[in-house]
Parts: structure tokens; sequence; C-alpha cells
RNA sequence: GGGAGAGUUCCCGAGCGGCCAAAGGGGGCAGACUGUAAAUCUGUUGCUGAUAGCUUCGGUGGUUCGAAUCCACCUUCUCCCA
């Protein structure tokens, strides 16, 4: 007997609040539930935790449910500051609306959208024509301060100092659920855990003035083991686009992730059947370097598709474990520009191949004994390439996980 | 609108008019150890063909032989009063 889904949910992790547990165990098992997930258009690339949400509904949609994607074109003027510490900066609309095609793009591989499937919309659409009087007066009204800065998300930034504009969103968004309750028979929302405080706005607000119940439900957040949010490198997000985050890097990011949260992301992110996902939980020590695998893989293949995948697990097995140069490895042209006397110094071709950001950097790393060339540890400052050289391409490893390789044609 | 205070490098945060490219911590990078993990230890962390030079301490001017440090104006933020 095949678990229904609110159980997988569970079993998988993923839910962390709802607001009626039987009401909405029933309704999303029987596939009644119309639910919404809100994507503030904050960056030109969904991301990792977008790639949650984006994962839930598929699952959602699988048994039979309607997802809604809310694109928060509208929103996005705003900047909702739950979780965040200081104002966002503003954007323009131009680049709203860019974020918001490239959004699409992306949802649109994931999702299936048309006829009795998921539809997507945009909040500008009635956010922005809204008259400021009879939307105070007819939305506003509901809502009290006092509560709404009792909410956690609002709490923290009494202290920094929060703006008007800023308490508003979660007006906003409330006023989001109550829209699409009325045109789009939505009856249900998820947002990730930080949003709890905004959702349950929208549930009150539908209640109020409609006098109907509607549900929201958060997403656990995917937190490392050491609390703080996964997905994001020192370099900033691990994005989905492939131009942003290569397949590879991205295969790599979660090859890396450490040993304690190896299996909940697997639970959290894939579509691994639970049972194979409990074999694994028995696995220890050097072993759990095979789930890293099956992790990196998965995920590489559910949003780069299968080839990028397999390349990318090719590589990294060329890499580590054999030590064979591939072709896959980022690579860098030299030109004749770049050589002087027909040779390229060490220290400017690891600058041109952007592996450092300087040539203080450069010397810093092949001093510390952290460059190789074609696998030989290279010490020597004045080190030049020769042109031969890089028409045989040669491959720079700069510590253990980093290569990059340069040729010339 | 009135008053008080603050803005320092990737982040937090010290900083006496010369000894300041700027303490300390976090983070990053590299080395050792390993399993492409974690923990630990070590080094390093503005730029430059480099015992020196150059560009940095919100912005613009000024005082001075010399300014992150003093003065003026501007700007942003925080706090108290209204």
């Amino acid at each position: 007997m095949k678990m229904k889904i609110y159980e997988e949910l569970v079993a998988r992790g993923l839910i962390a609040q709802v607001t009626d547990e039987e009401k909405i165990r029933k309704l999303i098992n029987e596939g009644k539930a119309t639910f919404y997930i809100g994507f503030d258009p904050t960056a030109d690339s969904l991301h990792v935790g977008h790639f949650m949400a984006l994962c839930l509904m598929k699952r959602l949609q699988m048994a039979g449910n309607k997802p809604v994607v809310l694109i928060g074109g509208g929103t996005g003027y705003i900047g909702d500051p739950s979780g965040r510490t200081d104002l966002r900066s503003m954007m323009t609309p131009e680049i709203i609306q860019y974020n918001c095609d490239r959004f699409k793009e992306q949802m649109e591989k994931f999702i299936e959208f048309g006829d009795g499937k998921a539809i997507m919309v945009n909040n500008a659409d009635w956010l922005l024509d809204l008259n400021y009087i009879e939307f105070i007066r007819d939305i506003g009204s509901h809502f009290s301060v006092n509560n709404m800065l009792r909410a956690d998300c609002y709490k923290q930034r009494l202290e920094k100092g929060l703006s008007f504009l800023e308490l508003n969103y979660m007006i906003m968004q409330s006023y989001d659920f109550y829209y699409l309750f009325q045109n789009h028979g939505c009856n249900m929302q998820f947002g990730g855990d930080d949003q709890w405080s905004n959702m349950l706005g929208g549930k009150e607000l539908i209640r109020r003035i409609l006098g109907e119940e509607a549900y929201a439900m958060t997403i656990t957040l995917l937190l490392n083991s050491e609390g703080n949010k996964m997905g994001k490198t020192a370099s900033g997000a691990v994005w989905l686009d492939p131009n942003k985050t290569s397949p590879f890097d991205f295969y790599q990011y979660w090859r890396n992730v450490s040993d304690d949260d190896v299996l909940k992301c697997i639970r959290m992110l894939t579509f691994l059947p639970l049972e194979e996902i409990k074999k694994m939980e028995t696995w220890e020590g050097s072993q759990l370097n095979e789930a890293k695998e099956i992790l990196a893989y998965e995920l590489t293949n559910m949003i780069h598709g299968e080839e990028e995948a397999l390349n990318a697990q090719k590589a990294s097995h060329a890499l580590f474990i054999s030590g064979i140069d591939d072709a896959n490895m980022p690579s860098t042209e030299i030109t004749e520009d770049h050589l002087a006397d027909g040779v390229i110094k060490i220290m400017d071709l690891m600058v041109q191949c952007g592996i450092v950001s300087s040539k203080s950097e450069a010397r810093r790393l092949i001093m510390q004994g952290g460059l190789q060339i074609n696998d030989e540890k290279v010490t020597d400052l004045d080190y030049s390439i020769t042109k031969e050289q890089l028409k045989e391409g040669i491959k720079l490893r700069k510590g253990k996980k980093t290569y990059h390789k340069a040729f010339m044609e």
C-alpha cells in the first residue's frame, strides 16, 4: 500500500507548521487542495530554496492537487522583511519584470502548466492598481498593528528599524491569499517557515471578510548541521540557472555536503522512494560518500537533465578518483594577446583563468603549495607556460577542489 | 521639527595626530590529517615583478611637515523628545 501524500511529506520531514492538521491531511490526500506558493523575484534565477518549494508543488500535483504559482511582481516592490536585518534595496520595475520572466522560464521545466493543471499568476496584476484609500479601509482595517508587531519577523526589526513600507508586506501577502481564494478557489498556502506569520495573516483575513476557512502550511527550512540555510556558498547562492552555477559546481555542492546533512537532503529534496532512503540510513563513515553521490546525481538530474548529470558525475570521478584529464572541466582559452615572447607567466595565467582574483593571491597560493599544473606541484613564482604547452592544454589545480583548464587553439 | 550618537577592510568590531594596510573575532583560501565530510592544528587573507611603492577607514573640502583620528559642510543610519 503506497503511502498517502501527507504522510509522505511528514516522513520526509518537509512539514514545519500547519494550521489544522486533520483538515489539511484530508484535503491534500484527496487531491482537493488548490494551493499557492509565492516567489518574490529578488534575483534573476531561482535557487535551492525555491527548488524545495517547487518539489513540494510537484509532489502535491502528482497527488492530484492544483498548484498556483504566484510570482511576486507586485510584492517585489516592497520586499519581505522576514529574516532580514536590514532594508532590501529597492528594485526597478524593469529588473522586477526581467526576474519574473526568468523565474517563469525555469519553473516551466518543473511544473506542468495548462488546462486543469498548474496556473501561474503575478500579483502585480492586482496589487499595482489598488486604490489606497479603498484598500486601507477594506483590508487594512482588519489588521491589528499590535498583533503584527508581535510577529517574530517584525519583532527583530523593531530594534533595527522597520519602515512603513515593509510593515505592509504582510498585508500585501495576506491580500494575495484572499484574492486567490476568491478568484481561483485557492484554499491553501504553502511557504517557507519564515513566512508563517504572513500566511496566518491571509488565513485570518479570509475568515474575517468572508467567514470562510483557508489553510496554511509551512515547509521546513533546509538548514545544515550548523544551523545555516543551505544552498549558500561564500560566493553566493547555488543557482538553478546553469549560467550562474554550472552543472558541475552544482553537482559538487551536493557532493560536498557534510555527513550529518546527506540523508536529510536526500529525504527532503529527491524523489527517491522512502524505502530506498531507509536503507541508506544504516550507512556509516566513508560509505556515506556513496549517499552523497546519489544526492548530487539525483538533484543535478532533476535540474539540468540526465546528460548534464552524467557529465558532472564523470568529471567528478575523473578529477577526484582517477585524476585523468576531462573535457567537462571549466576552461579558458588563451590567445596570442596574453603571451609575451611566446610564454605566459604562471601568475598571469591564474588570474586569466579566474581561479584567483589577483596576482597577490596567486603568489600566496603558490608559496603555500596550493597549485598544481598537470598534477605537479609548482613552487616557482617565475614559472612560465609556453605556447606549446598551451596548445596541448594544461590542467591547473588549485587546492583540492578547484580545477581549470587552459588551452590555445 | 528639537536633541544625542554612529558610518573602519567580505562581515562583526578595536583604533593614541606619526610606530596603521589598520588589533581581535567570524568567514574565506591554502598546508597537515582524512573519505571530495566533520573536528583539530598551522599559515594566509587590499593591490603591485614587492626589505619598497601605491590605493583604502560614508562623501567633499580644510587645518597640519604628517589625518581613519582634528575642523566645516553634505549624506545615510540609530536612539531620545514631539
